[in-house]
RNA sequence: CGGGGUGUGGCGCAGUUGAUAGCGCGCGCGGUUUGGGACCGUGAGGUCGAAGGUUUGAGUCCUUUCACCCCGACCA
């Protein structure tokens, strides 16, 4: 991508009404763009950094048997009346409307409801189970304060995922593999090493539920980390009993400031009950289908990650989801500016994700835009460097140094 | 929802005791520059969140309203 063709631009200036750094930072950069209180549009770069955590979310997914679709954002009211969950005491955050004719609508803030109401459709027998469901969609949650940019908005997008099992033993070894897999997603987005599997408190279908907290400064809860077994367990649910139900004492705990990444849940059979969801099992009796239900707020994920390793000149991407891998600068003559044009074309030939700067503008700028934007390497064609042969390679996190040859710099990019 | 605060060109801000708006960034044009957000010159762009009121006169005062931000409450 060539920057003179974005049609965004960085700006120096924050707007004065965003206070929390990954929206100031984001929208500096021209990542994304400010709709309302709590409701932002992903730009070409921003979306570019959605897409491909989105896209590590979905391969683990996959690669432990669950299978993607995409369900509504309009919900009908009759889904959410088995459960008590339509009425506005019992859920503070719908968003309603109505059709021309005066039908309730509801816009979608979770999919548990629809989702089992479709899958039921489907599922019969034990021959059908399990079934393992998942979508990435936009939730829609009239929260009373948004805050903290785009981590807590009104509009945020998520994987929701929803497991079905035949008993409740299936039902948990699925859900102890999710985790694993959680696990892995968390790694791979660059923030595995602080994020630890919290114990937490449950939501209308259960007493107590799994998260995934990340430490990090921007974040809502503050939880208590147990280093040595990698687990921590929230503020919420802190207590002696809970301590000696996870075996673990008091004194070993830090207690951190944490942003909460994903959420599962093991409903077992209470929500298939509220919702008669069954089954015929092999001796032809109807059996209730055990249930789970697991988060993660992808772009929720992404204001963590821009909160946790920005610095003060700006976003610092991990490689896996940066917007591209390269931020090249040509700087000088004609002569130099041509061989950026051509190492531009051949790293982009080779699959190397590149955002040229070819911008008329100084090279203060381009330095400037290249680490507010957070691109792992800079890459500098100059006449300085032609000079000697070699090109300047620097990362964004730890601001290396290296002059390398065309041979090299291509080894060291690949 | 309770408390506090802010709304003035795209962004950041100033506007004194009321007299129909000014600066920086950005943008256009010309020129000089070119390894850390350059400089000079010259332009374009706002009727001051909205509505109503007081006044000869309102960005400045009053009322209402909307939006946004912060703290708290809430967060399946």
């Amino acid at each position: 991508m060539r920057l003179s063709k974005l049609f965004t631009k960085t700006i120096k200036d924050a707007p004065a009404d965003e206070v929390s750094k990954n929206a100031q930072l984001l929208i500096r950069a021209g990542f994304i763009h400010k709709e309302m209180a709590g409701v932002y549009a992903y730009l070409p770069l921003g979306l570019k950094v959605l897409n491909k955590i989105t896209q590590i979310v979905r391969e683990e997914m996959d690669a432990i048997g669950c299978q993607e679709l995409l369900m509504t954002g309009l919900q009908k009211k009759e889904t959410w009346e088995s459960t008590g969950r339509w009425d506005d005491d019992a859920v503070d955050i719908w968003f309603k409307s109505e059709l021309k004719d005066g039908t309730p609508v509801g816009f979608g803030w979770s999919h548990e409801e629809p989702i089992i109401g479709m899958v039921k459709q489907y599922v019969n027998s034990y021959k059908d189970l399990p079934v393992n469901v998942y979508q990435f969609q936009t939730k829609f949650r009239n929260e009373t304060r948004a805050k903290s940019g785009i981590i807590r908005g009104r509009e945020f997008t998520m994987k929701d995922m929803y497991s079905c099992n035949v008993s409740a033993e299936a039902n948990q070894a699925f859900y102890d593999k999710t985790i694993e897999a959680y696990n892995r997603i968390f790694d791979r987005l660059g923030i595995g090493a602080d994020t630890y599997v919290t114990f937490a408190s449950g939501g209308a279908f259960t007493k107590f539920s799994h998260e995934f907290q990340t430490v990090c400064e921007a974040g809502e809860d503050y939880i208590y980390i147990h280093r040595g077994k990698n687990i921590a367990v929230n503020e919420e649910v802190m207590d002696d009993e809970n301590l000696e139900k996870l075996d673990i004492k008091r004194e070993e705990l830090e207690k951190v400031k944490s942003a909460e990444v994903g959420n599962i849940f093991n409903f077992g059979s209470q929500k298939s009950e509220d919702t008669n969801f069954t089954f015929t099992d092999a001796d032809n009796k109807q059996q209730l289908v055990y249930l789970s239900s697991y988060g993660i707020g992808t772009t929720r994920v992404m204001g963590v990650i821009a909160e946790k390793f920005a610095d003060e000149r700006g976003l610092v991407w991990p490689e896996q989801i940066a917007p591209a891998r390269v931020y090249l600068v040509g700087i000088g003559s004609d002569e130099a500016v041509k061989h950026a044009d051509e190492l531009y074309a051949e790293l982009t030939e080779k699959g190397i994700e590149v955002l040229y700067d070819d911008r008329d503008v100084r090279p203060g700028q381009k330095f400037a835009d290249a680490e507010l934007m957070g691109i792992p390497y800079r890459v500098t064609v100059s006449d300085r460097m032609l000079e000697n042969n070699t090109y300047e390679l620097v990362a964004r996190g730890d601001g290396q140094q290296l002059l390398l040859t065309h041979d090299e710099l291509l080894g060291k990019l690949n």
